[in-house]
DNA sequence: TAACTTGGTATCGGCATGCAATACAGTTTC
DNA sequence: GAAACTGTATTGCATGCCGATACCAAGTTA
């Protein structure tokens, strides 16, 4: 199972004390919901308190105003508290109003036509690529497959692609700021290799990873950038046991930098 | 283009005045987010005070917090504020947490190697079907493909397959509270023309629509439910150019409920 | 060029408002 | 049957937020 990449929030970062524009009560809330990163079921209220960083008393009060909102719900068995299903409102709201997706969904419908592999669309959001669209094919559990599910930019085809659209000066301080942990045995960390591979990646126009973060699989990836900041990219994912890495580079890598030109064409 | 159902904060609902728990500043924050519900590209800070009933002033900091946190990021051509992707972090924990979806998603991937029309896995709550898992076939544009996509559960196969698992009297108290708008010409919206149309799904353990909710498709819908609650659908539709209803119900309808049966024997 | 917009940003005092403390009832555990 | 959990409720005091006000920059309209 691969673990996720949470965003910086995750382990949360004490609220900055001074700053007159900044509403505390507001971002309480959230670390309320963002208890739920780390949850592997149903949290209690003493647990959210402890996530979030608050005593009893203040959760009650979050809790109970978020849950008359729909953002927290009760769990089936009325055992503990639950995400609600109004988040994915908004989620609705950040998709469909990002430029990216909305130029990428059609170009990605289609692309699955002729590719019968994993398709995504994922995110640059620094240090992470989120997913934001997934064409699945067969294979892939759980929650590897899910919407928000992030992985790490600097180890997969989609990050390493989204990264060589930038200066070596900026990538050695975006490299020096990233947690480069190995999600498997052979993900390179070093960070002068990572330059040279995302050399290569900028100079081929894609970038192709074999087993550096799930075991067993190939994948490439092209950028989606705008006058030199990347936007996210286009991952095409398939497994080492029914492909040789010049094969599946070979055959489709030519589909997604169509697609990306499509895409990008848009803008 | 259809439209999509929003929930019910989509129009402010004032904010309840007399409840000693309730946080109002958090709430306040979320309204900021919904904001973005109506809106139809990046909103500039006046407009999203408006949008959420609050001053210019008020928005400000609040918008400020929500930047901060990454819930709100500037559009691209740093013109106006859009959703952020920290939303979808969120996004991801309600729907790995959810045991429907833990269970659907390895039956629904299953599911869709045999069936090749578009399946879906929908989530009840009340007035609406949210679509949780989505995976697509061919067609379909835009965000009717997205995650959080939601639509009205009285004219859809998943919406009426899920209320056939209430009783009548708790269904006419339901119809009643709902909208019964209707999205195309042709839609049912007679309360007791839908009461005979969930009994007869009721009946037989799946609901079947045509042009109900979207013209030229059809759909059959069968229920998932926990002793007598219902929590949600799983969807297969396709096109009336390419299918007669019965032929399509007689191919879909055993898939549907072998998969159903398998995804609620995990519970 | 000036007089308007409209955008984002900053500062500050007064009072509403949420924090923290405290208490209680219902379950599950041993 | 006590202990350790749940979730829920109430209240006073200090604090943190609201709302008013002001400022700068970028576009529009004269």
């Amino acid at each position: 199972m691969s673990q996720s990449i949470r965003a910086p929030s995750a382990q949360l970062p004490a609220i900055s004390a001074d700053d007159r524009l900044f509403v505390r009560s507001a971002a309480r809330a959230f670390r309320v919901l963002s208890a739920f990163h780390a949850a592997r079921g149903p949290l209690s209220l003493t647990q959210i308190a402890e996530a979030a960083g608050l005593d009893r008393s203040a959760a009650q009060r979050l809790v109970h105003t978020l849950r008359s909102q729909g953002y927290l719900r009760r769990s089936l068995d009325d055992r503990g508290y639950l995400p609600g299903l109004t988040v994915l409102d908004h989620t609705l709201d950040v998709l469909r109003l990002d430029p990216l997706v909305q130029k990428a969904t059609p170009v990605l419908l289609e692309l699955r036509k002729s590719v019968h592999e994993r398709v995504d669309l994922s995110l640059f959001d620094e240090a992470r690529m989120i997913y934001a669209l997934r064409i699945q094919s067969k294979r892939e559990t759980f929650y590897a497959t899910l919407v928000g599910h992030s992985v790490p930019t600097f180890c997969t085809a989609g990050g390493r692609a989204a990264l060589s659209v930038l200066p070596d000066e900026r990538l050695r301080v975006l490299l020096g700021q990233m947690d480069l942990t190995a999600p498997v045995r052979g993900t390179e960390t070093d960070p002068e290799a990572l330059l040279h591979e995302i050399a290569a990646a900028r100079q081929a126009g894609f970038a192709m990873v074999t087993e550096q973060y799930l075991l067993g699989e190939i994948a490439i990836g092209v950028p989606l950038a705008l006058s030199g900041r990347p936007l996210g990219a286009i991952h095409i994912a398939g497994s080492l046991s029914e492909w040789a890495p010049e094969e599946f580079a070979r055959q489709m890598v030519p589909y997604a930098l169509e697609a990306a030109h499509s895409i990008m064409a848009g803008f």
